[in-house]
DNA sequence: TAGATTGTTAATCGATTAACAATC
DNA sequence: TAGATTGTTAATCGATTAACAATC
C-alpha cells in the first residue's frame, strides 16, 4: 500500500498556515476557521480546508479550528515538534545576521554552529557563536548529527561548500548565495535571493 | 484589445532565467539552449521556451539562444534596464547586512537610504548610508520618488511601516518581518522568511 | 433547534509536457 | 544538405474552486 505523496506545493504552504496561527496565539485567539484564515493570507477558504485534509481531520463543524490544537498538529506534520541544529557557512554580513537572528525561538529550528575560511574571523565570537574553521565543517557536523545547513558564502564558493555540506550528512540547505545548486534526489535546497523576488515586483512597476 | 496578460508563475521564473543567463556570462558563454538552461535551473526546456514564447521570438532555431541578446531583453521586460532605488527600513542585523550586500550591483537595483526610529542608530553609518529618523521617512521616500523598499524591522511594526510607503508612493515591497502584510491592491509584497523555507524542509527530513 | 463551518466530491481552471512543422 | 533547436499547438496533468451533505 503506497503511502499518499502529499503535493509539495501543499507543504509549502503549511509553514504560512503556522505563522499565522502562532500570530493569532500571541494575539491571544483560541479559534479561527478557514475562512478567517483565508482572509488574513489572501488564499481560498477551500484550499486551505483541502490543504489540511490531506493530513487528517483537525475541525469541527460549525465552530472552526482550535488554533492551539492545529498549530500543534501542523508543527508535527512539519517535524518541528523538535527543535533541529542549524550549521550557517560563511560569517559575513549574512550569515552574521542569520546567526544572531531572533526569529527561529519556538519555530523548530535554531542555530548551532557556524563556520569561514578566513583567518581573520575564525575564533571570532558572532552572538554566542565562535566562528569555525571551515576545515573543520565536515568533522563537526558529522559528530553533531546535523541535517540542516544554510550556505552564505560568495557564489564561487557555494557549490563546493555545498558537496562538503551533503558529505558530512546535510539534507536540507538553504541558499543565500545567488547560484543555483547542482544536489543528488535526496538533497533539498530552497534559495533565499532578495534580487529574484525584487525583479519579480518590477515587471509590474 | 485587452493586453496579454502573462501569468504571474511565468514572470516569477524570468529572474531565475536571468540570473542563470549573467552567470553564463560569467563564464564567457555566448550561446545557449533551452535544454541547457533547462538542465542547470531543473526545469523543462519546454518550459523554458513556452514562457519565453509570451514575450517574443528570442532565439534561433538550429542554434539556441544568444545569452546577452536574451539577458537584455528580459532585462527589459521586468524593468531592470534601469536601476531602482531601494529604500531600507529597519537598521538591525538584517537591514544592515542587505544595506551592505554587494548582490544587487548590474541587477537593476541598489540601495538609497535607511531608516530607523533608535535615536542610538539614526545618524550613524551603514556601509555608504547614514541611518535616517523614520520620521523623515515620508518625505524622504516622497522627494526621492522611490518605488521600492524593504521592511526589516520587528513583526509589530512591520504593519503600520508598510501603511507609510504606500503613502508615500512605494509599489513594491519585500517584506523580511515574518507577519503577513494587508496592502491594497496595487501595492506587490514579497517575503522572505529563512523560517518559512526551512520547515518547508523539515517535512522531508 | 438554527446557524455555522467542516471535509469532500465533482467541475473548472490553469499550467506543464509532448510532439512536430518550421527553419536556421 | 543534415542536424539541431526553436516556437507553437494539442494533449495531459495537476491544482483550485464551487457546492453541499454532514454535523457540531
Amino acid at each position: 500500500m503506497p503511502e499518499k505523496v502529499i503535493p509539495d506545493i501543499v507543504v509549502g504552504r503549511l509553514p504560512i498556515y503556522l505563522r499565522a496561527l502562532q500570530r493569532m496565539l500571541a494575539e491571544n485567539r483560541h479559534v479561527t476557521s478557514s475562512q478567517e484564515l483565508g482572509e488574513r493570507l489572501g488564499i481560498s477558504a477551500a484550499q486551505i480546508r483541502k490543504d489540511l485534509s490531506q493530513f487528517g481531520e483537525f475541525g469541527k463543524q460549525g465552530t472552526g479550528y482550535s488554533i492551539d490544537y492545529l498549530a500543534d498538529q501542523i508543527r508535527q506534520i512539519l517535524n518541528v515538534d523538535k527543535v533541529w541544529d542549524i550549521a550557517v557557512v560563511g560569517a559575513g554580513d549574512i550569515g552574521s545576521a542569520v546567526a544572531r537572528y531572533q526569529g527561529f525561538a519556538n519555530r523548530g529550528l535554531q542555530v548551532a554552529m557556524i563556520f569561514d575560511n578566513d583567518p581573520g574571523k575564525i575564533g571570532t565570537k558572532i552572538g554566542p557563536f565562535t566562528v569555525q574553521d571551515i576545515a573543520e565543517l565536515e568533522p563537526s557536523i558529522k559528530q553533531a548529527g546535523i541535517k540542516v545547513a544554510m550556505i552564505a558564502t560568495p557564489s564561487e564558493h557555494a557549490q563546493e561548500v555545498a558537496e562538503q555540506l551533503i558529505s558530512a550528512g546535510v539534507q536540507a540547505i538553504l541558499n543565500y548565495a545567488p547560484i543555483n545548486l547542482a544536489v543528488g534526489e535526496h538533497v533539498r535546497v530552497q534559495y533565499i535571493d532578495p534580487v529574484i523576488h525584487l525583479q519579480r515586483m518590477t515587471y509590474y512597476l
